[in-house]
DNA sequence: GATCTGTCTATTGTCGATAAAAGACAAAAC
DNA sequence: GTTTTGTCTTTTATCGACAATAGACAGATC
């Protein structure tokens, strides 16, 4: 195995997606910019749905010949690619199991036991050192520096710093900037999640990353942008892990954001910075408590 | 070549030094920490030096022979890392040759050119992707998005937020705090090369260096002490690279930082913040000027 | 009893090789 | 004349191998 055809097959089972829908395929290159990959690929897909006895193919002429089963599908543990699979699996590692601060990394014991080569271990750790949860010693392990609460305080300070920032530039851009536009989409979905809570809360981390997101871009600073990466990887295991009262502080993050959004149409600063305080405020203190 | 033996090179080199001064060597773990390495490599340094006639060596009997001579020490070339190597020649690339921003950079041409593997030109991209100066396209090329404008303006933006909060902090440090030594060390070296600023003005980069990272530990926060690489790299080879005004330039830097420092000492916040603006709003406008 | 040395093992850093995926270009089809 | 397909080349992602380096442990030396 020189490299994974993850590519390959999740675009297959998303190809089936669209062949659900539709029994007319386009051209090849057409075919490739919805799907998001080469023509290369794209043919690789055609070839195999000819295979499996979905389609007959000859240059322009494409015949779906029946509705895609289940069972045509590749499953998904193979269409998600190596770098999502060691990270979720390098997650699971430092939040679950007893991962104590101090811990040395082992590269060649975490590639075998993911089962893939040293390489592919040690593109990861670098990529994800910049999040600040491990460091290396030059010709030596790494070290984990751990998920502590001087972790958290260091991120959500500098979060704050940023997103004040942010927020204020957000009220700045002119009333016909797409970005209001979006924002106009993800209340509607605040209102939608809240009226049905009970059984939509879990929707809210997605959505929640969404709003951050579009507020930072606002800054128009890619060192503001990527910081977000941060933010959104620790949020986003945090609320894989942490299920305590879910649905109480989902319920209030939403409404909070609700205030926060009014505050940036507003376009007072003041009450800008009073909403995305308060928000934050209780953001920090949501990851705080699941700490200690 | 599995892996460069630069590590030992130059360590020897050091050793070599050492060797200037004192004809005394000690024991093998002690020689280990003094260079700052392990016993594996100290051991292949003692048979070295045996090799050349350097010493005799059994067991803790070492007995140094002679003097170092200028042909015993390993060409400087061999002794820089890999990396180092490849940042240089990647920072060449791409401030002086002509490198539009949007530019495609291939990982094999890189490699061929430097005459080293892909896969630690890989490895180099990843880790330097986070100074925002390039970008991945999955599966595909790295684009250089370039030395511009937009970038000093992002990078400087964020250097101020975190400095101004740095200082801040710094102000807040107990009086017997580490750093006050340190500080009070930079500012007598500030004296010395205003003193003899014809001669010494080249000095100020690394003296920059030193203050700014002493001030950006104070937050005590690793994301704000992290950044600092970006800025130090920045104005590290921008030094290097733009050398029109450079004496004036830096005695003026120079008078600001003793300004800087006298407002730190007197831990009045509003005097630190005036004193850390003007300062960093001048070596924004050297930056800018050396991009236009 | 602490430190040092001899010896051995474990781990990292780097390389070249190879399959997957991207992409270039000309001929063919509309 | 634009778009599509056939074919071919280039580049990336990943692997296993191996020298350099770190590090562990027991016996030797102070």
């Amino acid at each position: 195995m020189a490299k994974q055809n993850t590519v390959f097959k999740d675009a297959f089972n998303r190809c089936l997606k669209l062949l659900e829908q539709t029994a007319n395929l386009p051209s090849e290159p057409e075919l490739g910019t919805t799907l998001g990959v080469s023509r290369t690929t794209v043919r690789a897909i055609l070839t195999r749905l000819e295979e499996v006895g979905l389609l007959t193919w000859e240059k322009r002429r494409k015949v779906v010949l029946r509705k895609p089963l289940a069972a045509d599908y590749f499953p998904t543990e193979e269409t998600d690619s190596l770098s999502e699979i060691i990270e979720r699996s390098f997650m699971r590692r430092i939040l679950a199991g007893g991962a104590e601060p101090g811990m040395q990394i082992n590269e060649l014991e975490l590639a075998r036991e993911i089962g893939i080569g040293t390489t592919s271990v040690r593109e990861f750790l670098i990529r994800f050192s910049r999040f600040g949860l491990i460091e290396k010693r030059p010709n030596s392990h790494w070290v984990l520096k751990g998920f502590t609460r001087d972790f958290a305080l260091e991120l959500t300070e500098v979060r704050e710093m940023f997103e004040l920032r942010s927020a204020t530039a957000f009220a700045r851009l002119p009333e016909d900037h797409p970005a209001w536009r979006e924002l106009d989409a993800i209340e509607a979905i605040h209102h939608a999640i809240l009226a049905d809570i009970e059984n939509r809360y879990r929707d809210f981390s997605e959505l929640d990353e969404r709003f951050h997101l579009l507020v930072h871009r606002a800054s128009k600073n890619r060192f503001i942008v990527d910081f977000y990466d941060v933010i959104a990887i620790v949020f986003h295991y945090h609320y894989q892990w942490n299920k305590t009262n879910a649905r109480e502080r989902n319920a209030r993050a939403l409404e909070e954001h609700l205030a926060y959004i009014a505050a940036l149409r507003s376009r007072d600063p003041i009450e800008i910075e009073l909403a995305c305080r308060q928000h934050l405020k209780s953001a920090r203190e949501t990851l705080l408590q699941s700490i200690n």
